[in-house]
DNA sequence: GGTTATTTTTAGATTAGTCTAAAAATATAT
DNA sequence: ATATATTTTTAGACTAATCTAAAAATAACC
């Protein structure tokens, strides 16, 4: 059984979970107290609870980790997180930038219930409106190799492997440009200006997509 | 410019609230730790908290009422309870009997424009799956001379003004047993151990509604 | 490898919210 | 109306989460 955790012990958890995932490596003190927007005397302090709690690893000057149980925290956090965001933009029409802050406070919400009947009612989405994967009830998350094109990088080149919006309009505008699934994209130029970014589509046709179209694409990166 | 309300602020003065609602009295302190399941010294403390930030309206051993801003504030969070519970029912298919403490939760989020998304979501109902009133925006209540069956005395009687549920199940119930708009009802017995009612219909026919029909049907009180 | 810089921890305080036990104010009852 | 009961407040203490300032440990540098 899990001990009582605190909506604070929640979130630097997360912090850890986050940091420890970029970094592959143990998060230090000052990493955390820099995500957390705290001082670095108070995450010691919190390090000393979570570690009597059995949800970090923790020895003095060395960094942490999460245990088993701190990941599992963390990595249901993130799924409540996820599948708010999921439900903010997708059923109450907010805009995908605006809906963090909230998703913030909802994902604290605690019964497992409501997580999961959340999901049902989303249709149970595997990735979210930022095209980040959303773990299962198991905190197993969805792998991808798949990235959003408007994250690959100048040179990078992949395949088309899958949409996030599937909405008749924009299928409709990937078919008559030949983005169909299978099709070889490659990076040439991003312009900062608009977001938008210039393409090779199958070594052949140059093309120049909005920001919009570029996140609702997924591809799988072949590059080197 | 409010200040800053903490979650447990927020849950004193929606008991403050409450209690002098039904009781239509200032609140006492013991009355207050009795709803909030806390010592009355803690009570104590926080009517200081309150009274300090100008939400409540104390002296010394005479009892408490609301301000105009703690007012807002309890009526707001009535107002955000009520939403989410009317979403956790009609849109996550929780039963109405489940939701009270969920929405104990989330009534706390703070994101005025997420409660006014959620409303419109849910097609700004002016009740909740309870039947209890959702005051609007501007902390208003829809005044509600009806009540449900189940909430009328022994010897009261009313007029069948509406339904809770609109299933065409319930509703091909109703019709059968004669209870269409505008019939007369009046309460004979109610019978604790199964919460089921005894009323007599239009000054002639005796019925037994039980717990889930007498809590679907809205009367409109006609005692004298 | 010794000196400096950085990171991390300790020490000591603060605030919100809670408690128990005791004192003070108010209400009740004969 | 005086004694008893109840309600409310004060006094003093505790916990979680935070802070600043100072000390200790580790890392970096020439």
């Amino acid at each position: 059984m899990l001990p009582n955790i605190s909506q604070t012990e929640e979130n630097y958890l997360k912090a850890i979970f986050n940091i420890c995932e970029k970094a592959d490596k143990p998060a230090g003190t000052n990493d955390i107290s820099n995500a957390m927007q705290t001082s670095a005397a108070s995450v010691t302090d919190m390090l000393k609870r979570l570690a009597e709690k059995k949800l970090i690893n923790y020895e003095k000057y060395k960094g942490v980790t999460l245990t088993e149980g701190g990941n599992r925290v963390a990595t249901q956090l993130i799924r409540k997180h996820r599948l708010w965001e999921t439900f903010l933009v997708e059923k109450l029409q907010f805009s995908w930038d605006k809906v963090h802050d909230i998703a913030e406070q909802l994902e604290h919400i605690k019964a497992s219930e409501l997580v999961e009947k959340l999901d049902d009612f989303l249709g149970n989405p595997k990735f979210d409106p930022h095209g980040d994967p959303i773990p299962d009830a198991d905190g197993k998350f969805t792998y991808r190799k798949q990235i959003q094109l408007s994250d690959a990088e100048v040179g990078e080149w992949g395949v088309v492997v899958g949409v996030q919006e599937d909405s008749e309009k924009f299928l409709q505008y990937l078919d008559k440009q030949g983005l169909v699934l299978g099709a070889r994209v490659k990076i040439i130029e991003k312009f900062s200006y608009d977001e938008s970014i210039q393409v090779i589509l199958n070594d052949k046709k140059e093309l120049v997509l909005s920001d919009k179209v570029s996140r609702n694409l997924f591809i799988q990166r072949k590059n080197n």
